[in-house]
DNA sequence: GTCTATACTTCGATAGAC
DNA sequence: GTCTATCGAAGTATAGAC
């Protein structure tokens, strides 16, 4: 029998459709060249080139549009850092992750929009406790391979640190505000590298 | 002579109106509950008990009003580091005001509109830009009397670091996600201690 | 200085024809 | 699957009475 949904609910595209991916595109762009408050239904379907009653067609609510847009992409991301971390993990690559400044811009605007919307902030405390896990699997990996006792720097302490330097790194730069920028990613690139090279050193 | 302004421009009312400082206090209240997207003239105006209409009165523009909320705030934290800095200079006092969380939620909220705003970018990166000079001019001092060499590590690479650090822990907290923070918090708190303690020696 | 009244825009969402 | 038509709510902003 039939379920008794307690909303008569409205159809709803399918969620494998090519218009549905369009704009979700739509979406995206939108979000990252004017922020979420620019993602209306109205202007999604022009960006897309379609009409705005087609995102309420294929998404019960806006949320539910920007609970995809969230998803697709941290999925992806979460991959990449999956594949990135299988092979051989350097600290290196674990700084070239957290550097990449289409992630942080990203990020930023989907924890401005958590801080009031439940259903989004649940999403993204998600994503971010596995996206942290990962890293922090391979920053463990890293740090006991180069001999680092876990009490002189532990693996969370150094991995918010990556992640709390990157993060404001871009966030300055989005404002222009770029002072001692290239000095400090310099000084910790080479730290990094001698890092690395240690931890070559000890393997052999 | 009276300046032909272009626009007819309607009446606005005093800047040092009492009812106009209630309006920003809802405002900025609004924006660190709810973020910027619940700051709207009409909920501005029931917060103050007041009609949603008084906003457009004492503001030009609801951008007026946020530049006006993130003026206040920031003048008087500037004012607060500028004082914290003119006595004893510890790494530890350095710490304590950027870890302060309503001053990170409330940057977060700026940021995230100084992205796609540029009237509140202007504010924002010139606000930053002196925020940071007067903290890193503190960092430098602390550094040099503890008698760290620059090349060891540069002022500005470890005032980006604690900056990054306590940004990226108020921004998680606000997601719920505080894995590793408290242990975190403890091994910073631990370390800055020991370099004062460092300092001090230093000093006799 | 504060009010009412109102203009105009854009929003999310739904119903129903095709 | 896409369209037209439409609702009601909420947004910014202004004019003018009091």
């Amino acid at each position: 029998m039939a379920s008794a949904s307690p909303t008569p609910a409205r159809r709803i595209g399918a969620p494998d459709s090519k218009t549905r991916a369009r704009l979700v595109d739509a979406a995206e762009q939108l979000l990252l060249e004017e922020g979420y408050g620019a993602v209306t239904s109205r202007r999604v379907g022009a960006k897309a080139g379609l009409k705005a009653q087609l995102v309420h067609y294929y998404f019960r609510s806006m949320d539910d549009l920007f609970v995809e847009v969230f998803r697709r992409r941290a999925e992806e991301n979460l991959a990449r850092v999956e594949r990135a971390l299988a092979g051989a993990i350097s600290l290196r690559a674990l700084w070239e992750l957290n550097a990449d400044p289409r992630g942080t811009a990203f990020s930023i605007e989907f924890v401005a929009m958590a801080k009031h919307r439940k259903t989004i902030r649940a999403e993204v405390a998600r994503y971010a406790e596995r996206y942290r896990a990962a890293q922090l699997r391979a920053m463990h990996s890293v740090l006991a391979a180069a001999d680092v006792p876990a009490d002189a720097l532990p693996p969370v302490v150094a991995l918010l640190l990556m992640t709390g330097l990157s993060q404001v790194l871009s966030l300055e730069r989005s404002l222009g505000v770029v002072a001692g920028h290239d000095e400090t990613v310099e000084f910790v690139i080479d730290l990094v590298d001698r890092f690395d090279a240690a931890q070559k050193a000890t393997a052999t």
